[in-house]
DNA sequence: GATGCTATATATAACTT
DNA sequence: TAAGTTATATATAGCAT
């Protein structure tokens, strides 16, 4: 942007990327500083980097914090919160919200898992996932093959060769360790009759699986990782 | 900035303060996104204002609340909250909660209909979805559409040509109504460096889409519905 | 009201201290 | 390694369409 035109790229010399981030991270800030006053409306940065211990937050955690609850339906509870006694009303409060909070979370897990499969299909490969998202991602595979074994079982004409898809399965290199003891995939014979789309569906899903120059789905997806999620620390 | 000095304060011309806002809101957007690329960090970049119906978010719901997680250790307010008053204290706590948990809510939505995406790429077609339902999935498109092209701009090769995706969004006739203004797409040639299973999935993305006995997604989706979504029922 | 177009104001990469 | 300087690259205010 100035002396000289530079890539937008990653910079790999260490103490440049340094200093470019702490240039345009108060660059940044000031322009959203600014665009917030100019234009009054409310608006948050956060910049999470390894050069603050603390994230960067502007216009101020609590500043943030308020741009995120975009609908105002706290000052109602300011409001008439007033009549009981503050502190046990807020530790209610309190409490419920972080019981919500935490059965979303759980509830959330499955379905950002699922988002993660959505974002392979788009295009993005498995080079970013960690080792608990792809563990997580393999689960929500098997069942979600569980299920449309079960759904193609329920065919009359496949009853006679049910587990066409757990074949699929298998061929996805999907870590037969994971499946809970007495319910193993029935792999038989994978002739059977899907539809175009089906198959179309399938490849794409076995070619989205298998990324080439990482190490083997196998060796990761088996590997336990169960940490729990930081909730309210 | 440019031809006068401004005063950094409110613009009270209406039409001027949009325009700014619109031009400013896409510089923001671009330095953040720099800022990630070149430092290789993780930011994210929250606009609220009366001027979009959705908030803006950098660089996609999902990344923001990637980043927005690690924003939640702040062990900060856990340290000073001894200075405070027990109220203000619980208060903010609340605020917190409250915060993350619509947070969540939203999140969720997102995910949920994330969640229908892919359903559909399983086989189940359209059919059960309501209004609301396929309004959010368009703009969940839009967002990942976003998402994508930004990426691909990134790419040294893409430069004279970005807005690829964004064709796919025009051929699977998602609604341009719903693109905000000044953020058309651009749709250029389709033809470019796309892989054959690009092409194999943006294929599949448009047999889904195009659902030959309903009503065209197009009247559907463009169907202003936006309806808050529910907090704290 | 949205865009496109400059003339300038800013931001900042490469240097210097 | 950080802070200051400077030459340029960018961003954008005020207009024109």
């Amino acid at each position: 942007m100035t002396r000289k035109k530079m890539k937008l790229s990653y910079i790999t010399k260490d103490s440049a990327r340094k200093a470019t981030f702490r240039k345009r991270k108060k660059g940044l800030l000031k322009k959203a500083s600014e665009l917030s006053t100019l234009c009054g409306i409310e608006a948050s940065v956060i910049i999470y980097s390894p050069y603050d211990a603390q994230p960067e937050v502007w216009p101020s955690p609590a500043g943030a914090q308020r741009v995120l609850s975009e609908f105002k339906n706290m000052p109602k509870m300011d409001q008439s919160m007033g009549m009981m006694s503050q502190k046990s009303f807020l530790q209610q409060r309190i409490e419920l919200a972080n019981k919500q909070l935490k059965r979303q979370w759980r509830d959330n897990r499955e379905k950002e898992i699922t988002q993660v499969m959505f974002q392979c299909l788009a295009g993005q490969g498995l080079e970013n996932l960690n080792m608990m998202d792809l563990n997580d991602l393999g689960w929500l595979l098997e069942q979600n093959l569980k299920d449309i074994d079960r759904r193609i079982s329920m065919f009359p004409q496949a009853s006679q060769s049910q587990g066409s898809v757990a074949t699929a399965s298998a061929t996805m290199t999907t870590p037969e360790a994971m499946l809970k003891s007495g319910e193993k995939a029935q792999v038989k014979s994978p002739e059977r009759g899907v539809s175009p789309e089906t198959e179309q569906r399938q490849q794409l899903i076995k070619d989205l699986m298998h990324s080439p120059e990482d190490m083997g789905l196998d060796s990761v997806l088996s590997f336990g990782d169960n940490n729990p999620i930081a909730f309210f620390p």
